[in-house]
DNA sequence: GCGCGATTGGGCCACTAGACCCATCTCAAA
DNA sequence: TTTGAGATGGGTCTAGTGGCCCAATCGCGC
């Protein structure tokens, strides 16, 4: 679980983040703040591994913000106009990431990642940034749920938006009630749950739930 | 359930605001889509009460946009750098609402039930527009949820943190199982589910988990 | 006081869920 | 080619679930 600190004075985009990140499995927001000068005090309190830094901000630029700060809080800087100048300013300052606010969010999930891993990505071209974050796309899941096998996921994933009788799983997946039921032994005790009901929460927090 | 159109080319705020307001109980974000020209496409194969739209976008800026759609569509025009020259042109175009993405997620949500409702907020002025919204600030639960019991509702955030096995609900609540079967059919009853793993589901959509 | 809903219980019963065995088939990897 | 994992099934059994009755107690408001 990878502690994630949010600065950025657009509330919409701040509350947004956070619980899009907090959907993540391994990645939770501890703290939202709204200005520069509020983020190494917020830190003091609250330690995170890494900042999600926006540039734009009253009350402290971010890029200053994060130049003052503990070198053991590693920072991502996000903007809205990325620049090359904004970039080279955000690597001065200690940044260990720059990205535009245009980027999707596993490709900010997958930053979180690396640069909790360690990976300076501002040091990257984008080329090369890319395949570094490839390597860090997927969500590092609980040992049991990448045990889970495609087939195992898709039932999972249906029992966790709401099929939960086994006459139905087993209509929807064109098998037989008795496999539906094997599977779920085998999802039960990959996740470590009882029955389908935790199953069907635990598939919701790991994010297996398919939104609409 | 308001269900709600997002038009916002930065993807990190679009899934954002698109997981926040799916979290809140009566807004279902249906589409995203990241340009204008996009959007009245995306309406014609889903339809949504309320859009939610960005100015600053390529491909069609957004004012542009909600001007050529139906009046059906009603818009709430969100921007980055809010202006009231924005304001204007947004009022121009039909939209109903016009906010900064400064604003907190509640206010925007408040904002969409408001919309939704039929009220054109934009015509308001900035202390007569938040009283209005104060109206609106409560999320309306389904007609079920808000029938729950207060001991119902224990018991549901119980189901929902994982613990589904009714000897537990029993220990925990320090009644009997008999007690727990009997509020969990009254659950159901009210939630129109059929079972705990789709009370579960439910409950935890609509807000009713305690996080950690 | 009187009703009403909430909370707490009981009994009964059909059906289901989950645990434990097992077999077959396919496909890809070693 | 053989091995293993995945997907598909079967049978059986016990404990549990959910539906449908019912009743006693306790507050709270009318």
């Amino acid at each position: 679980m990878i502690r994630v600190m949010i600065a950025d004075d657009h509330q919409l985009f701040a509350e947004g983040l956070s619980r899009a990140l907090n959907g993540i499995p391994d990645t939770r927001v501890v703290g939202v703040v709204d200005s520069g000068d509020a983020l190494a005090e917020a830190l003091e309190n609250q330690p995170a591994e890494v900042c999600i830094v926006d540039i734009e901000m009253p009350d402290g630029d971010g890029i200053e913000a994060i130049s003052g700060l503990d070198s053991r809080f590693r920072s991502i800087v996000v903007s809205m106009h990325a620049s090359d100048e904004q970039k080279a300013r955000a690597k001065d300052a200690g940044a260990m990431g720059f990205f535009s606010k245009g980027v999707p969010l596993a490709t900010l999930a997958a930053a979180i990642r690396a640069v909790a891993g360690g990976e300076m990505l501002i040091d990257y071209d984008d080329s090369a940034r890319d395949e570094v974050l490839g390597r860090f796309m997927s969500a590092k899941l609980d040992p049991g749920a990448e045990a889970l096998t495609p087939r195992e996921v898709e039932l999972l994933q249906l029992l966790a938006s709401g099929v939960s009788a086994t006459d139905e799983l087993a209509e929807r997946l064109y098998i037989s009630q008795k496999t539906v039921k094997n599977h779920l032994a085998s999802i039960f005790q990959k996740l470590a749950v009882a029955d389908r009901t935790q199953a069907a929460i635990e598939a919701i927090r790991l994010g297996f739930a398919n939104p609409q």
